[in-house]
DNA sequence: AAGGTGACCGGCC
DNA sequence: TGGCCGGCCACCT
């Protein structure tokens, strides 16, 4: 089924591995809108609903904890993410670039 | 139906 | 060096 811009942002969000991030704009460009990362972030706010999106491995740009604010505690997302391996200090994520992931783009048509 | 919003990104002043 | 602005597209009221 044609999945709606929010599916296809959940499917590569799971695709994510542990101990692995990435970027809004990343995956807004996997799904061929680099420029509507806006998309992304607002397809995260309704991920609440989903239990398989890990929406904590998803940063902004640089690293930023930026939608930290709209998890369940202050720190859930930190804790998540060091549970995962990844260091985040100052909610900002320790050697981003090291973690970062970038999201299969799929061949989706 | 129209307007406003948003967990962003990039560029410009 | 930092702050401000526009663009972008889909969802919500």
């Amino acid at each position: 089924m044609e999945a709606n811009f929010f599916d296809r942002v959940y499917e590569v969000v799971r695709q994510i591995p542990e101990g692995k991030v990435t970027s809004y704009g990343a995956i807004a460009k996997a799904l061929g809108a680099a420029r509507s990362a806006r998309m992304v972030g607002w397809a995260m706010n309704a991920s609440h609903n989903m239990d398989d999106v890990p929406a904590h491995r998803v940063v902004n740009r640089i690293g930023m904890l930026s939608g930290k604010h709209h998890f369940e505690g202050t720190n859930l997302m930190q804790q998540l993410l060091e549970n995962e391996g990844i260091k985040v200090e100052d909610n900002q994520i320790v050697d981003f670039e090291k973690h970062f992931w970038q999201p299969k783009v799929s061949g989706n048509k």
